[in-house]
DNA sequence: TCCCGAAGTTCGATTTAAATG
DNA sequence: GCATTTAAATCGAACTTCGGG
């Protein structure tokens, strides 16, 4: 009765143990290889083994984890999967994720507040062992970064200052993608330069803005007040492309002249690209165009969008680090302070900007 | 030295018993609502209840698993996550899993054989209870198909028409929405029609030219061979809009006229209408244009593409349901055999295709 | 003491069988 | 027999300790 067959498909360590003659501890330490293995013989390895592997025996990780407390798994929350910028960057996470064997769950929060907080306790109930928050498009506020903290395992957020905190952050350098935006648009020979800001509440908009001015103190640009405006505080999506297209209407209905419109990001490029377009200016003939982010879609459009590329890809592999730091420090019950990470963004020109002729 | 009290954060089922003064099986039973939490009276069950609240007790999960041998977790197996149709489906497939309470574990398996099955072995060994596997712009064979069947739990594979497998199914009608696809242009007044069609290997190629067939016999429509291109066999996503380009180029060359073009998917769509308007050929007005798909960019677009639209979170729901239903069949020993559901696909109409004048 | 292997405990929760009044 | 509660076995692997040669 003690001694039954294994009845369910799943081999156990027991089964190996019984079928190649030695005890349970025994074909563990052999297994893994730990260090009492130095002292038995490779007769014995070999046969635990070859019955190991001929019997398809695969450690049960729940097991495993109930006593070592560690899973190989990280959660990843992102407030809207639909956006392609978190698209590139969960590939950079990906990518090194997968090198350390490192599984992730994903979440997607829906940019509601309730839906996140749900996630936010799963993962924590399913003991992920760290946590990678992409805050995209968020209004990231105290109270989310509380639940955060809460949750007392290690914790990166990309794409948000965070420079206060005690979480971790990357992000990229918002205020320099945008100064090398106007200076190109700038150095086309464009002077009347109209702006689409993001959200006020965003702040990255903050910072893409302290770019710009940056820029024209500079290079004593002027910057027109008229020709400046905000895209609401929103936080659909889709909307924000709407948004885009119906603020650079009006921005054309007022009469006041431009020759170049810097959007705050890709999305709302192809809004105002739309605008332009529907107004009979051609672009890049006669309105010059520079988004952020460079999104999947942006290198696709006809024409191909000029813009300021953040390296995701770089973005999820810095944050991956920090994470993995992290997470191992905890495991040694080491302390470490949190980082914050600013990646450099890169100025991508193509086809929506044309010098002025 | 039994009854230390716990050291670590982690407060554990037996805490609760002491701090309650009931044993921790009584604690179990209530806490789960178990058959004999019957014969518990209330007074009991609220003073459990509240302890386990006070201290903050959480079930560790990786013990509940160990017995239960389930973790209400599922893996989710794609090609390319920065394909915009991957995504789209995965929006669908996360709605339906958060309703029940699932998580799900994401792999990417970058189009890469080896990564694929490397991934595949990892989720099995985390025994996740099902498997999605969207099957999109991959060469899906035998082998493939093998590994899956072999990891036997439940497994239900997105796009692609698995007739004769094991293997559960969700699809669009690839045939009919090219059928409705080609009706739309036609029914534009349009007769000299070029098609960019898929690479061969791809099942959902073949079914679309099927449809295309279909309508051409029911209408009397002439296809000609000049005007019929294939992309080539390859796998990587961007470069499928350059080959689109390339062909698209190649066909505007051999001065064969045509006033609309049907390609594969929007993708394709893009890169023909790149090589349209390179060569000055303004759409819709002088060539109409028509995708698949209905991916996130294609709205976007300045025209907007017209297309066929997958019912991509319709797509992903159907896939959890059939993996659920799935699921609980195994849990309770029974067999189901496989389904295979085949979904609608619908006409887009936006801007890039419009009645020959 | 060295070598080889086994027995037993632990992780935390569930569940059975059994013990109280 | 009934209501109420609990001790003990179990899940599978890892690790510590122990014993025989």
């Amino acid at each position: 009765m003690k001694k039954q067959k294994s009845r369910k498909g799943t081999v156990t360590i027991r089964d190996v143990a019984r079928e190649s003659g030695f005890a349970a501890s025994t074909v563990s330490i052999v297994l893994n290889n730990a260090p009492l293995a130095r002292y038995i013989p490779p007769t014995t390895k070999a046969r635990i083994q070859k019955t190991a592997k001929g019997l398809g025996y695969h450690p049960n990780i729940f097991a495993k984890s109930l006593r070592s407390k560690r899973n190989h798994t990280v959660g990843v929350i992102l407030f809207d999967i639909t956006d392609p910028y978190c698209t590139l960057i969960l590939r950079g996470i990906e990518k090194s994720l997968y090198q350390e064997s490192y599984l992730s769950i994903l979440c997607d929060a829906h940019n509601e507040r309730a839906r996140f907080e749900r996630y936010l306790e799963m993962m924590l109930e399913r003991r992920v062992e760290g946590l990678l928050v992409l805050a995209n498009w968020l209004y990231l506020d105290i109270n989310v970064l509380a639940d955060l903290e809460r949750g007392k395992i290690p914790t990166v957020i990309i794409g948000r200052e965070l420079e206060s905190s005690a979480t971790s952050s990357v992000t990229v350098d918002d205020e320099g993608g945008a100064y090398s935006a106007v200076a190109h648009l700038y150095s086309l020979g464009h002077r009347k330069i109209a702006f689409v800001r993001g959200p006020k509440a965003l702040s990255s908009s903050k910072a893409r803005w302290r770019g710009v001015q940056r820029f024209a103190r500079d290079s004593r640009l002027d910057l027109d007040p008229k020709l400046v405006v905000d895209l609401p505080d929103q936080i659909n999506l889709n909307a924000g492309v709407d948004d885009a297209f119906r603020i650079t209407e009006e921005l054309l209905k007022q009469k006041k002249s431009f020759t170049a419109l810097m959007a705050y990001d890709d999305m709302t490029a192809f809004g105002a690209l739309r605008a332009l377009t529907k107004a009979g200016i051609k672009v890049p003939q006669e309105c010059s165009i520079i988004g952020f982010d460079d999104v999947n879609p942006s290198h696709l459009m006809v024409p191909a969008l000029t813009t300021v590329r953040q390296p995701m890809d770089a973005m999820g592999a810095s944050a991956v680090s920090i994470l993995l730091d992290g997470i191992s420090s905890a495991a040694e019950n080491r302390t470490v302070s949190a980082i914050h990470r600013k990646l450099p963004a890169e100025l991508v020109i193509r086809e929506t900007t044309q010098s002025i002729s």
